[in-house]
DNA sequence: ACGCCCGCCTGTAAGC
DNA sequence: TGCTTACAGGCGGGCG
């Protein structure tokens, strides 16, 4: 669910809000998210007393950097989600961490399917504690991608274009609800393979890939009916009355008409027009 | 090299 | 009404 524009609508908000803030304690409630870690307290003690310095995205990763060189690095999975709280609020159920900051409030990791991760690291023990921050591919926000790169990685391989578009070793960040709104926006559909494609497909991909990313941002990201997607203040996002596509089977197309289909793709859902997308 | 499936996990909703 | 089942999907791993 959280996706490139939920993870920069985050990290915006993060930026703003805990940016300058200093860590009095950190409560772990599970273990869970802490994958590699061995305890609590090794995490903890990574954070307490050090002052957040900034907030970075890569992919849908999300890196929170300190002042004593480590950095906090997570991942929502499906559920996972970020909360600036008042000391005071309840906690909800599925909170597993709880970021205490010393002139009062606090953040807090919720994630109930638990795919989510997060870990601490001192900076320099990145690469080799996360190797898969590192194969990440080209990120389609935070650096503009040449548009020969972008054509030279379609040739080269023969693969179909939705997971193409969800490899993370390809591009960063791309998930199953933005891998089709960017495919209606280029007229494309999920099984073409990269290497059939005429210039000037790969130019209306390359495009669509750039404008709805940066459309869905603008819109804070998508909330879908189940909710699961809310920024750092609790709020929805509103891209979702912007899609084309995503979640509008037998819904008429905004542009033609012809109702959209859902299909099963290797086991995920995908949604698209059969008119629009060839 | 690539496609596809599974397991991980829980809340929600549809179906019998 | 209450149970079972399917579904949501990011990601790594395994298999054909």
């Amino acid at each position: 669910m959280p996706e490139l524009p939920e993870v920069e609508t985050i990290r915006r908000g993060l930026d703003k809000d805990i940016g300058g803030r200093k860590i009095r304690s950190v409560d772990v409630k599970s273990m869970k998210p802490l994958k590699r870690h061995p305890n609590k307290k090794h995490f903890a003690a990574m954070l307490e007393g050090a002052k957040v310095k900034g907030a970075a995205r890569r992919g849908k990763y999300l890196l929170i950097t300190l002042d004593n060189g480590n950095v906090v690095v997570i991942h929502l999975g499906m559920s996972g989600q970020l909360r600036r709280a008042a000391n005071k609020d309840e906690v909800p159920k599925h909170t597993h961490i709880i970021i205490n900051f010393t002139q009062g409030g606090n953040l807090r990791f919720i994630d109930p399917r638990t795919f989510g991760e997060v870990f601490a690291v001192a900076a320099e023990d990145l690469g080799e504690i996360a190797p898969e921050l590192a194969e990440l591919g080209l990120d389609p926000v935070d650096e503009p991608i040449a548009w020969q790169t972008f054509a030279d990685m379609l040739m080269s391989r023969r693969v179909k274009l939705k997971p193409m578009l969800m490899d993370q070793k390809f591009l960063a960040g791309i998930g199953n609800i933005y891998s089709d709104e960017i495919l209606f926006e280029a007229g494309l559909r999920h099984d073409r393979t990269s290497d059939s494609l005429t210039t000037q497909e790969i130019r209306r991909l390359y495009r669509a890939v750039v404008e709805i990313l940066h459309d869905a941002i603008k819109y804070r990201g998508s909330t879908l009916a189940d909710g699961g997607y809310l920024d750092i203040a609790g709020q929805p996002g509103e891209f979702q009355e912007h899609h084309r596509v995503y979640a509008r089977d037998g819904e008429a197309c905004r542009r033609c008409r012809t109702p959209i289909v859902k299909a099963r793709v290797s086991n995920r859902s995908t949604y698209f027009c059969q008119q629009c997308q060839i």
